[in-house]
DNA sequence: GGACAATAGTTGAAACTTCAAGGATTGGGG
DNA sequence: CCCCAATCCTTGAAGTTTCAACTATTGTCC
């Protein structure tokens, strides 16, 4: 309907058609596509965190940090988590402290090196997430429910090229 | 290449095949693709803001705020900034305070209603967004370089209807 | 005209986030 | 053994974000 609200989150200064012929190299196309992008993630995760909070009590960056636990069945390393939640060290410090406080996540110090702190989920912890996660897949699928399973198997497969695309760009230097 | 690296940002709790012929309506499809999205969208986004940061001591939420002022000749009432950019009031407050400061932005009372506020950028504003705003689109130029016009029409596209699928799921209660 | 609801922003508390600096620990030469 | 670089994590400062409560202003209904 209306693709102003593409806008959102970024901008929409590229979006009338007036600078578009003006630069050599006006990467347009890209940044309609981009803007795009940002506008879907953006809407899906802010009604996430909506439910999540509404529903739980929760937030979503705790809701992540369990679910990476999840599948770790005897924990995880600090550092691994922080670089599969792509976020920095610090950030999880008190996050960590915060679920172990809830009692959602147990913390230990490796024996073999005491520099490095292992996190797991606790029962209670895991139960909690189960119950979450479970509604989590009810919101998602609800909000993609009008996309037929064609168009999803394309949007994948077009993101899977565009994931590489942006890989490849930030791996190598320019 | 590895797909184990699309539980950044969100999870990985459906990745495995594991659990998901379990549940009823697992929506594991969806969960995978809502994933591949928000992996697609933190990379760039991270990528942005270091670049910002790096190149321009800037920040994205403040490029973003100049973005919707860079097309609005006459300023913009603070509301209208803010369902724009899909923020909270409360949010606003602060960063155009600090934009206002730093000379990119100026601020008035609308003479009509004195509850409503009129930003706008000033001229140095205009200028310090542009070279952003020309760095920023060779930036997403190089991340999306790999992907054919092709593939960037198609992906537009179906973009196109997940946006649409998300916005009925999120207009109708449930 | 005056009470009263609605609207526009601000403020404060709590949480998340990053970066830079610092502490603790480990591992490797010399 | 001791210094020293590397690694893992914590801390502190600054910024962004939301929600809820509040102020100021406007508009409406009697």
């Amino acid at each position: 309907m209306d693709d102003n609200k593409d806008t959102a989150g970024t901008a929409e200064w590229v979006d009338g058609e007036t600078k578009v012929e003006e630069a050599p190299h006006d990467h347009g196309d890209e940044i309609r596509l981009w803007l795009r992008l940002l506008t879907c993630t953006t809407l899906v995760e802010s009604e996430i965190r909506r439910r999540l909070r509404e529903e739980f009590d929760f937030t979503l960056p705790r809701f992540d940090l369990l679910a990476q636990l999840e599948r770790a069945e005897d924990g995880m390393v600090l550092g691994e988590v922080s670089k599969r939640m792509m976020v920095s060290a610090g950030n999880l410090t008190a996050l960590v402290e915060r679920l172990v406080e809830s009692g959602y996540v147990s913390r230990t110090v490796s024996p073999k090196d005491r520099r490095v702190q292992i996190i797991a989920l606790t029962q209670a912890g895991r139960g909690a997430f189960r119950t979450m996660a479970d509604r989590h897949g009810e919101w998602i699928g609800d909000m993609f429910k009008q996309l037929s399973a064609r168009d999803g198997a394309a949007l994948m497969k077009e993101l899977g090229k565009l994931k590489g695309s942006i890989r490849t760009s930030l791996t190598s230097p320019q």
